[in-house]
DNA sequence: TTTAGCACTCTAAGATTGCGAGTGCTAACG
DNA sequence: CGTTAGCACTCGCAATCTTAGAGTGCTAAA
């Protein structure tokens, strides 16, 4: 089971990847033994070319050309192979200036993307799980519509509005409406979404009897508002930048490939559901082709990696691009921007 | 400066044109004698086809292929010889089935963007311009938050709601706020946006001294929160969808051009201005490849038409695709759309 | 004004060729 | 036994050439 690579060969196969990478060429012998520093000569290398060729870690286009690594190949080149290449104190400086914390969540993910899409030139995304644990409700407030239809207003977090139109049985006036909004802010103002939603049930059951006509008519309309964000909130907490700078890859001028991956983009639900995966990870987690046992991501890698806040886990951020990518220069990116992007989100808390 | 063109040559520009929608192939002359329907032979046709060419018509990718339409021939087609084809019973009925009026504007532009793009297999977009004379204002409401700053919260024709945040010179309590939105709400409730951000200045100005202190800062609340949204919610009264459909088509097939263009939808700002120059035209109206002054749009046309209640406009929907697209089935999809669109918002009034 | 005829032009699609890069195999070497 | 040099072989790529076909413009006749 264990698969035994020399050192020699090992090393062979970083250099390999790494001149791909950079020239987008696939590797002769010739070159590779020049370029590996090692002391060796091209037919030297051949066999050890064959030998990876065999474990799968390379493979040649056709017989008479360089090899080129695989998915494999590119797998174990990140794990263990991989020189990491710190970024530069300008470079950090520059994202610090970019994190404004003032603006609503929504606008520092975006802020967030575009720097990702700008370090990496490759596309940069950002999410914050639905779940959102730390989300506490602050306010809410329902407003009168035509035709038995309410509207809900919800404030969450200090800064994230939400708004629901629920249907009522009848009519209700402002004033009643007050008065629901009233009873409810009081007894779930403060509280934890998730827990909102629990309590609500709770409380209808247990105290069912000894209630106000008013207080329980409240309560129904709070279990209708309190239904649907989980569902439709959905695709709000997604952003993506900068995906047009991946029609600037060779490896993705394939039209139907390069089109795939767009419809992908604009679903975001099976994007989010490939994120999900991510986060139980720590640190930087990388998708290589498709490892992620998506199609659309065949010759795309996703590098991404979590921001938390007091080791709670808020949400997921990386980039999307070519497989063939600049690995020791955007995982240091990914890497320091979570780092950032927590810290600046427990600084504002 | 009136182009003369014979009855004939008009014809044969028809045929010509609608030959090269559908095959997307230069027209020779021999091919036109024939698919025209006239008794004359193609030497015939080729004199006549030099006239077009002199007249800047049409034109040849080089000397033996047949002939292409060029914009110029593109835009008399479609002003004076296209052939409308009216949509079937059961294409409208569909149409009629997809629009909702329950949800809010976002949605149900939403719906029929998505309708748009689905029946002519190319981008559909819908716009609701940002002036939005319609637009009245329900409700106002505020929450302070953290340093100095107030969440602001507007809710606008019975279903959508927007939010600001804005700073202020000290901390307020939530019942100074209320006191103040109870005071804005008085006087703003019911008015058009147009109207209060004038009316605003105006009572500011007019009754400056002898007033309470309180009314006072609520009004310069106020000031700040009606000069935003302008600016802000620009860009989300902007929906299209469909746009990897256009991936499809051969002319868009350089990458370079395809990568201009998809900037150009995520910018959304350029092509609001482009639609905001199609408000004032009554039905359906059509930019030809560049006509637009837009150079990204160089092998696009764009076919829009607005939808109106009471006379009035209110906004603009259309499609987006390839010069070379079938205006005589695009142009009556548009335009009934419009119209029933119209229709729905009428009735939902 | 229309038509037929004709020489001419240009492209797209094969076919042919040579070159260069790179391989795999084998035999020799330390 | 790992390493190396040598060599025949394969393959793709680009350049060149060829050919077929489509279509044109021009001219002269009807």
């Amino acid at each position: 089971m264990v698969e035994e690579i020399g050192d020699r060969a090992q090393h062979l196969l970083k250099v390999l990847v790494e001149s791909y990478i950079r020239n987008g060429q696939p590797v002769g012998s010739r070159l590779l033994a020049r370029d590996s520093g090692l002391d060796v000569s091209a037919a030297t290398v051949r066999n050890a070319m064959a030998d990876l060729e065999e474990l799968g870690m390379v493979s040649s286009p056709h017989t008479s050309a360089g090899r080129i690594p695989t998915n494999k190949g590119y797998r174990m080149f990140v794990d263990s192979l991989l020189t990491i290449k710190p970024l530069t104190d300008r470079e950090i400086i520059t994202l610090n200036g970019q994190l404004g914390v003032d603006g609503s969540n929504q606008e520092l993910a975006t802020s967030v993307s575009d720097y990702l899409s700008g370090m990496t030139e490759m596309a940069g995304m950002v999410m914050i799980p639905r779940t959102a644990k730390r989300s506490s409700l602050r306010h809410i407030e329902f407003m009168p519509l035509s035709d038995h239809r309410i509207l809900a207003i919800l404030v969450i977090n200090e800064k994230d509005v939400q708004n629901t139109v629920i249907k009522v049985d009848r009519q209700y006036t402002a004033a009643e409406l007050q008065q629901a909004a009233n009873f409810l802010n009081s007894e779930l103002a403060g509280h934890e979404l998730f827990d909102v939603r629990h309590r609500i049930l709770k409380e209808l059951r247990e105290t069912k009897d000894g209630m106000e006509q008013m207080m329980h008519q409240a309560i129904s309309m709070a279990e209708q508002v309190f239904e649907q964000p989980a569902s439709k909130s959905n695709t709000d907490d997604f952003v993506l930048s900068g995906q047009t700078r991946l029609m600037g890859f060779e490896e993705l001028s394939n039209m139907e490939k390069l089109r795939g991956l767009f419809e992908a983009f604009n679903e975001k639900q099976e994007i989010l559901q490939l994120l999900d995966k991510c986060l139980d990870g720590d640190g930087v987690q990388i998708f290589i082709g498709d490892e992620s046992g998506y199609g659309v991501l065949d010759e795309c890698s996703m590098v991404t990696s979590c921001y938390q806040v007091d080791g709670e886990v808020l949400g997921i951020l990386g980039v999307i691009g070519p497989t063939r990518m600049a690995y020791e220069r955007v995982i240091p990116i990914v890497d320091v921007t979570a780092k950032m992007v927590s810290a600046a989100l427990a600084q504002a808390k």
